[in-house]
DNA sequence: GCCATTTCTTAAGATAGCTTAAGAAGTTTG
DNA sequence: CAAACTTCTTAAGCTATCTTAAGAAATGGC
């Protein structure tokens, strides 16, 4: 198990840069591997976020409570993507939203404290780093743009089509507040389709 | 005026990481700096941007057009910040948005092949954009957060708090279109407050 | 295999925000 | 200074989406 979350890891490395087998062991040891059970957090709201996380197997949702007291889902992670509260992680403010799994899942764990030190020794995982910072911004910005550009029906329609196993494995209400839209309209827009 | 454009600059990049003299110079002699023209396009939709820009002075826009051929405004660019399409730079694909000058505006544009060939010769270039880049994902989930937690009149409100100066300098339906409401929404809300 | 909990649907009434249209006000340009 | 264009407002009717409430279906724990 140990040895499959490494060699995923360098997997999911290899399409961004190259690291000598050194450089990622290097790594690799600054790296905590844990498993978190359905339900639990890794932060709430509040909290600092000083970690950056990289998800092998599992699903997590992350999340913010509004006003009402609804919480509005964000971002579902899904495998091989890294993930933090960056405003957090970067700035060193308390965390707006909490990261929660959804499945059981196992996780790589990075503490901001080692992977800055980790910076100065490995000019290529800072380039890591910034490519993976960027694979975040256009995903975020395409979100953006998708939710502006569509109505519910076709921001559902846009979901399945580019996703069509999540259906499976997340409820609809949470589908339904990742869309930003109440459950029962979603359940309308099913019955129309 | 060229060294006013240089010291801005440094000024800027000082606040993420120090470069020595040397670094910076040849950092800079690797920036165009260019004027435009009020209301023209430093790209468009369609174009594939190779480019990054930082404003010195000036303001940009950034928006796509949607189905009914109504322009929608992602984005709008401030001094000292840099800017590009990021999908379109990172993975050569064409840029749904366009990008326009709202006043005549003066930025420094610095090619992507140059960027890279850079980040090779300056480790400390490589954190400067790692930085920046998170600080545009930062600024992204931000105003993604703000729109799913409030309503139009509050979003509006959050805006003429957090950038009182800003509704004089750009016209209130490009504002509306930005918070994603229609201008006669937003000239209603305007009365009721 | 049954009870409790979670999830989904249905329907009716309410509302935020849009559309259309037209005129008023403000700003450029010749 | 006048004409032309750009921007803002007003108002009425309309639509997408939400809220509330309740029951139906599915799932999970023991």
């Amino acid at each position: 198990m140990y040895a499959k979350a490494q060699k995923q890891l360098r997997t999911y490395i290899a399409r961004y840069v190259s690291l000598s087998d050194v450089e990622f062991q290097q790594f690799y040891k600054a790296l905590d591997l844990i498993t978190i059970e359905k339900k639990k957090h890794l932060f709430k709201e509040g909290d600092f976020c000083t970690k950056q996380f990289f998800l092998l197997e599992g699903l997590l949702r992350m999340y913010h409570t509004d006003a009402e007291g609804n919480e509005r889902i964000e971002l579902f992670v899904i495998e091989n993507w890294w993930v933090t509260h960056m405003d957090s992680f970067v700035n060193g403010v308390p965390s707006n939203v909490a990261l929660q799994a959804l499945e059981t899942s196992q996780l790589l764990v990075l503490e901001k404290t080692k992977l800055e030190a980790l910076f100065v020794q490995i000019p290529s995982l800072e380039r890591l780093f910034r490519k993976i910072t960027e694979g975040l911004y256009i995903a975020t910005q395409r979100k953006y743009e998708t939710y502006m550009k569509l109505t519910s029906k076709a921001r559902y329609e846009s979901l399945v089509t580019s996703f069509p196993d999540f259906a499976q494995r997340v409820p609809q209400y949470m589908i339904a507040s990742y869309l930003n839209m109440s459950p029962e309209y979603l359940s309308d827009i099913r019955k129309s389709i």
